[in-house]
DNA sequence: GGCAAATAGTACGATACCATACCGTACGAG
DNA sequence: CTCGTACGGTATGGTATCGTACTATTTGCC
């Protein structure tokens, strides 16, 4: 096996894949003012009553400043709201608005027959061992990313 | 099975893992000069002679725009060099510089461990398993932009 | 209770990548 | 040969996300 073969460096393979996945996604999905991260975030807030701010951030795999601005943008399109958290009042608790999972619906139509089509070749043994993987890549990027911090 | 569950959503949850990854080794490449996409394009070149931007831009999952500026910069490194074709005076053929494959082998250092770290509790079958369905989502993929740009 | 350290969020400047539009070169059809 | 079309690359303006620095609130310690 040879060394440094890109094909072989998993992290780097993922990473161009997605890059792909990516800019695919947000074409898809132009002609509702939303791109990937923005569909994201309102399928993860439709599933939820409600978020902090800092909750969505890691699951959405982003810093708490982009999401921040993620949000705010949402909340102009009024697809999302914020309330100050009662007990703790630093905390911005989101929530998805009846516009939003109205959007989350149609958005999730245009979504399907693409996703259709990406795992096409790819058995579903092979899709529940890949999200099985992907989850323990990302716990252990959640320990690398904060361990390097200290 | 719930509809709309993100974590089932394979597509948003490698964007996800990607996008933790991608700043996890920024962070680690930080004191190089180069980011993730950066060393991407090195390795790449490492292990070809040349490659035409086009080559490089359709391995590195971004649009040749990008990968100009990209290039740009690690020619002002002197870390790659590019010569008109000389058949296709269209082409820019890329190449690696000595220098570059010194910062290649350096970086490759750093990386290493934290490869190790990521690959933590996912076996090897595993590995080769998630790099050829990589493989076909990424097919898949380029097949679905090519499609949805006519 | 009052202060130090931690935590959630916001502000701001930098950068990576996109999309589009454009320029020069190549190539096939007539 | 030449002209339209395709192709590789560059230029430009926009946006998503980053990193850092800051504010406000909470919490633990004396």
């Amino acid at each position: 096996m040879k060394r440094r073969d890109p094909n072989n460096q998993l992290e780097f393979l993922l990473a161009e894949v997605v890059r792909v996945q990516i800019r695919v996604y947000n074409r898809r999905f132009r002609k509702t003012g939303l791109n990937q991260s923005q569909v994201s975030a309102l399928i993860h807030l439709d599933r939820v009553e409600t978020l902090s701010q800092i909750d969505l951030a890691s699951r959405l795999g982003m810093r708490k400043a982009a999401t921040g601005t993620l949000l705010d943008n949402l909340e102009d399109k009024r697809l999302v709201q914020r309330t100050r958290g009662r007990d703790d009042r630093r905390l911005q608790l989101v929530s998805i608005t009846d516009e939003g999972r109205r959007v989350v619906e149609t958005v999730d139509h245009m979504a399907k027959p693409l996703g259709q089509e990406l795992r096409k070749g790819i058995s579903r043994d092979e899709r529940i061992q890949l999200v099985s993987i992907l989850h323990r890549i990302r716990k252990n990027l959640q320990f690398a990313e904060e361990e390097h911090l200290g």
